[in-house]
RNA sequence: GGGUCGUUAGCUCAGUCGGUAGAGCAACGGGCUUUUAACCCGUGGGCCCUGGGUUCGAGCCCCAGACGACCCA
């Protein structure tokens, strides 16, 4: 897109979303574009023919103990390349810090170390942040510090803006996400929040993989959103001249491939569900989630125990802090029942946990909090109780805990359990005060099934928009036999955020949703 | 949706009682051949988020709005 909005030249982001005036940078950018000039008209810009043969991480690595003498001795040959990211200038010699994947490592130049005329490149030519390529043998400073020596140095990349400051990097939190590229060049942490996300993920397919689980893919666009309580984003095909929704979840599809005889299968993706944002939604958001045939809801738990304990260990966060309480994550986790919880947290008698008026009473001490959490369609005993549970029990789950024996009524595509038919076989795991994962014995009965959807039916004519939506082509594929199967769903957005220890989930999404700026419509 | 706080130089931040804008880094010029957030001397740089209002005068006070952060629902 890119355009012109009065005067200004604007670059636009894909969206319009990060508008960039000419005049940002006032003059600091006119001198780094004066010197693109001239390493225009000196021709050869941009190449693409830069070999560098070590990382500087491997440097550091390989030559730890390699003393100043030694290395002066041996005369290692290396070329490196990267962002230059601190740069002291002593007349005729420098120090440049360069900064690649790995690491940072010290370049040293001086004038007569180089070719005629290449010193004053440095200063007539680079500026902070570009990217260089640097070729030179292995040094140590008399501070023994491991350095690069140049013997050449050659502009690869220019920086055509200045770099955020140096020392406290950049910190406005609404430049972090607009500009992540500015994030992850300057801040290490953050870099790191999404080194460990791509750990958990590999480590959840290690996980299932190892157990025979089948990696699948699902679709995201689909004629009927459901497997979900939420409201799903809508598009529409042009050729089949057909609405589709984005997917709000892929459990359906994944049960059909049970039904299909693949009796285990895992599948890592976005959904996407058009709800407000918060520092624990975004729009689109990363589920795991997986089926196995002849599981029950306990070899299900057992199981997500199981995957949470290995990925603490393989990201090194057995233990993490959140909110000044310590969380372990490699011990067994707690597990009590929802009106056992709710009882315990709100001084509910046990005998009036499904008392719908009992209830209400409880729930109304919240007064404001009623409508909310209970509009006037949605108050049988289960769904107060599950509102109770979630304003009142939710919060306080900090240590991991399973909570079970969810109502009937909030839990659709759940088996029934075999004694209490006003509970399923379903658990959700907390941590943190927050749901991490949700798993159930799965109704595989297609006409209890189709009873529950057309529950749910009801409960969205009466105005609930967030109740499932019918999806008969699944109801048809269960008439054909699903196996008695468990299924779980994990937020690993929100797995990421407990590992990483942040508190919000932009932080651990690389490029979160966010208002356009200037309140307007990107173009 | 409601409340609180924030938005000042490219970045990180000060800004007194309402009196016309400051520092460090970055930039530019000069000095400096082992520095390391290099250092020393000098220079330039502002839509004080936007729009109204009060006032002789507003970065500061009032109203509305935008965006963000946090809390509540």
């Amino acid at each position: 897109m890119g355009g012109v909005v009065g005067d200004c030249p604007v670059s636009a982001g894909r969206d319009g979303l990060f508008i960039v005036s000419a005049h940002a940078d006032n003059d600091l950018s006119d001198h780094r574009r004066a010197k693109l000039a001239a390493w225009r008209a000196r021709g050869g810009v941009y190449p693409n023919d830069f070999r560098r043969s070590h990382l500087a991480a491997e440097l550091h690595e390989r030559l730890a103990e390699r003393s100043k003498e030694a290395l002066a001795k041996d005369e290692v040959q290396v070329s490196v390349a990267g962002r230059i990211m601190l740069r002291r200038m002593m007349g005729k010699a420098c120090f440049l810090t360069i900064e690649d994947v790995s690491a940072r490592i010290q370049i040293y130049a001086r004038v007569d170390g180089l070719e005629q005329g290449a010193y004053d490149d440095i200063e007539g030519l680079m500026d902070l942040g570009d990217i260089v390529g640097v070729c030179g043998v292995m040094m140590r400073t008399m501070r023994g510090e491991l350095t690069v020596q140049a013997s050449s140095i050659e502009l690869l990349s220019k920086c055509l803006h200045p770099l955020p400051e140096k020392f406290h990097g950049l910190v406005d939190q609404e430049t972090r996400y607009r500009a992540r590229y500015l994030d992850l060049m300057m801040n290490e942490a953050s870099r790191d929040v999404f080194k460990l996300r791509a750990k958990v993920v590999s480590g959840i397919r290690t996980f299932f993989e190892a157990r025979d689980f089948l990696e699948v893919e699902t679709p995201m666009m689909q004629p009927v959103a459901s497997g979900a309580a939420a409201r799903p984003f809508t598009t529409h095909h042009n050729a089949l001249d057909m609405p589709l929704y984005l997917r709000v979840a892929p459990e359906l599809y994944l049960k059909r491939l049970v039904v299909g005889g693949f009796e285990r299968v895992f599948e890592i993706n976005r959904n996407f569900r058009n709800e407000g944002l918060s520092t624990r939604h975004n729009p689109e958001f990363t589920m795991l989630e997986f089926y196995q045939a002849y599981a029950s809801v306990d070899e299900v738990m057992a199981l997500t125990t199981a995957l949470i304990h290995q990925i603490a260990a393989h990201t090194g966060r057995r233990r993490v802090t959140l909110d000044g309480a310590q969380i372990d994550l490699s011990a067994d986790f707690d597990a009590m029942s929802m009106e056992e919880a709710v009882c315990k947290h709100t001084g509910l008698s046990r005998d009036d946990a499904w008392n719908t008026d009992a209830l209400l009473r409880t729930l109304g001490s919240e007064a404001p909090a009623l409508e909310e959490a209970a509009p006037a369609g949605k108050r049988s005993a289960g769904e107060l109780l599950f509102a109770l549970f979630e304003a009142r029990v939710e919060p306080n789950l900090l240590t991991p805990t399973y909570i079970t024996g969810y109502p009937s009524e909030v839990s659709p595509l759940s088996r029934a359990n075999d004694d209490r038919p006003e509970i399923v076989d379903r658990f959700e795991l907390f941590i943190g005060g927050r749901e991490i994962a949700n798993g159930f014995s799965e109704l595989n009965d297609p006409d209890e099934q189709l009873e529950r959807f057309r529950a749910q039916e009801a409960r969205r004519a009466a105005g609930d928009a967030e109740a499932m939506r019918i999806d008969h082509d699944y109801v048809r594929a269960l008439e054909y036999g699903l196996p008695p199967t468990g299924g779980q769903g994990l937020g690993i957005d929100r797995l990421v955020m407990l590992l990483s220890g942040v508190s919000t989930i932009r932080d651990v999404l690389l490029f979160p949703l966010l208002k356009p700026e200037g309140g307007g419509h990107g173009e």
